[in-house]
DNA sequence: GCGACAG
DNA sequence: ATCTTGTCGC
């Protein structure tokens, strides 16, 4: 049995900030992208250009029940038309650095890092234009979640989106909960999430209509909140857009498939 | 001191 | 994040 225990002083948690504070300056938060986000439109030709959004990245990662710091990051690409995946790509590694809420960087991001850079590495047709994270970008204490960091870290485009609203500046999971109950906003499917000093921090979108449960995006890179949106709605066909609810689904199987196989079904 | 706290 | 089968409903 090896020791995998963690402590995080003072020091440390100081250290990370320095960190997230010094990267954000490297932060973009318009549009900066050749291509253009296709119409939803059918009647557009196949003008497939390379001008246009064609490939879109995700990245999840899943763990082991039994032992936490055991991982499987995965990027999924998926075809910005047909949502098809196109490629995938795995990581199975030892992770050094338990979570911590604010942090979830320094325990994600490096092994994102590598299968990114595998992609990059072997000059891969479907390396992304933009990458889709499971977790908050602007959407955080600092204004600097796994999506911005991950953002500047590769240098692509980043989309932020959560599945819980991590609280900052008087935003309240409950609170949005009530507007949306709210009858007069019954048919709003997108609310800007605007806290308390007036800063606008990203947006909770009922994926699926009718949902109950929305889903949180927020800038990551490279990229505006209003942008972020069109290419989240153009991602869902469930309440997790594609990329990322395929990286999470893929991650968790080739989990599975680790704890044995059992195909011993007469 | 207490509660909150992305994944 | 993870533990988990069936079940109810569109
Ligand atoms: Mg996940």
């Amino acid at each position: 049995m090896e020791d995998h225990s963690f402590y995080k002083g003072g020091d440390t948690t100081e250290e990370w900030i320095k960190v997230q504070e010094s990267l954000k300056q490297k932060l973009v938060l318009e549009d900066c992208f050749a291509w253009t986000i296709s119409s939803p439109d059918a009647s557009s030709v196949e003008n497939a250009t390379e001008h246009n959004l064609k490939f879109i990245g995700g990245v999840d990662v899943s763990f082991l029940k039994d032992d936490p710091s055991m991982a499987c990051a995965a990027l999924v690409i998926v075809d910005a038309k047909t949502l098809d995946v196109v490629h995938e790509e795995f990581d199975l590694v030892r992770l050094q650095i338990p979570y911590f809420p604010g942090f979830l960087a320094f325990r994600e991001a490096p092994i994102l890092l590598d299968l990114l850079d595998k992609m990059k590495q072997s000059a891969h047709p479907f390396y992304p234009q933009i990458l889709m994270v499971d977790g908050n970008g602007l959407l955080h204490p600092r204004g600097f979640g796994l999506a911005c960091h991950l953002g500047v870290l590769v240098d692509l485009p980043t989309i932020g989106v959560g599945k819980n609203l991590h609280h900052v500046d008087g935003l309240t999971q409950s609170g949005v909960k009530k507007f949306l109950e709210a009858k007069e906003n019954c048919d709003k499917d997108l609310i800007c999430l605007v806290g308390r000093s007036g800063q606008v921090w990203g947006a909770a979108m009922r994926s699926i209509h009718c949902s109950t449960k929305p889903i949180y995006v927020s800038t990551g890179h490279r990229i505006s909140l209003d942008s972020s949106i069109k290419v989240v709605k153009m991602c869902c066909r469930f309440r997790v857009p594609e990329p990322i609810r395929q990286a999470d689904i893929r991650s968790r199987v080739f989990i599975q498939k680790l704890k044995g196989p059992s195909p011993m079904h007469k």
